[in-house]
DNA sequence: CGCCAGGGCCATA
DNA sequence: TATGGCCATGGC
C-alpha cells in the first residue's frame, strides 16, 4: 500500500505515535461530542460535557427537559440548536439499545444513511460516530483533512464525498488506519495546519507545496 | 477588539 | 448543485 497518502500517515506517524484516538469514555460520550464539537473548539466542548456532572447518560438526555439541557450545553454554542440535535440522535441509538456493539453489526451503510437522517448529523458527524463510536471503517474527513487535502498536492478532490472516497481507496480498509490517520491528522492540525498556517516543526513541511495559502 | 474553532440547516437561484 | 446567511460560546 505504497503512495503519498501512507507516506503521510507514516510521518504523522513517526512524530505523533500511535493515538488510538478520541478523547471519551464510551460511545456515548462520543455521539455526544461528535455533535458539540461542530464548528467549535474542543475546550469549549470540555466544559459543556463537564456541566452534565457525571450525569451523562442517553437516559438523563432524553429525560432532560429542553431548558435545562440547553443550559448545560451552553458552552459549547449553538446550544439551541445542539440540545436538539442530541435528542435526536439518543432517541436513534435507543433503537439499538444505547448498545455501540449491537448498533456495530449492522451494514454500514444502514447506519450511515440512519445517522444521515437525523436532523443536525451530517456527513463528518455520521462517520465520526461510525468510526470512533462503534469501531467501523469510515473515514472521517473535517476541516483539519480538507485543509491538508487543498495544501497538500494528494489530489483528494473538493468535496466531501470525493475526499473520503479518495482516503478509503488508497489506505487498506481498516477501522484501525482509519482511526489513528485521522487523529494524526487532527493533532498535526492543531498544531500546524490551521487556517492560518504555522509551518515551522511541521513534519509534512517538506513535501508540502501549502497550496491554496 | 476581531478571528477562530474537529458542521449542518435552510432559503435562494 | 452550489453558494450564503445563520447559529453562539470562550480562548487568544
Amino acid at each position: 500500500m505504497a503512495g503519498k497518502l501512507w507516506e503521510i500517515y507514516e510521518t504523522l506517524l513517526e512524530r505523533y505515535g500511535q493515538l488510538g484516538w478520541w478523547p471519551a469514555d464510551s460511545p456515548y460520550e462520543v455521539i455526544v461530542g461528535a455533535v458539540l464539537t461542530q464548528n467549535t473548539n474542543w475546550g469549549n466542548v470540555e466544559k459543556a460535557i463537564a456541566n452534565f456532572g457525571g450525569r451523562l447518560s442517553p437516559q438523563f438526555v432524553l429525560a432532560a427537559d429542553m431548558a435545562e439541557l440547553t443550559n448545560i450545553v451552553r458552552p459549547a454554542g449553538f446550544f439551541n440548536q445542539k440540545a436538539a440535535y442530541l435528542k435526536g440522535v439518543t432517541a436513534w441509538f435507543g433503537g439499538y439499545d444505547f448498545d455501540a456493539e449491537k448498533a456495530a453489526k449492522l451494514p454500514i451503510e444502514i447506519l450511515r444513511t440512519q445517522l444521515l437522517d437525523i436532523k443536525g448529523i451530517g456527513p463528518e458527524t455520521a462517520d465520526s460516530i461510525l468510526l470512533y463510536a462503534f469501531g467501523l471503517p469510515t473515514f472521517v474527513i473535517d476541516a483539519y483533512t480538507m485543509r491538508l487535502c487543498q495544501r497538500y498536492p494528494i489530489g483528494a478532490g473538493k468535496t466531501y464525498a470525493a475526499a473520503k472516497a479518495h482516503f478509503e481507496g488508497n489506505l487498506p480498509k481498516s477501522a484501525e488506519v482509519y482511526n489513528n490517520f485521522h487523529a494524526l491528522i487532527v493533532i498535526n492540525g492543531k498544531h500546524h495546519c490551521k487556517k492560518r498556517l504555522n509551518c515551522a516543526g511541521c513534519p509534512l513541511e517538506r513535501s508540502c507545496a501549502k497550496l491554496g495559502l
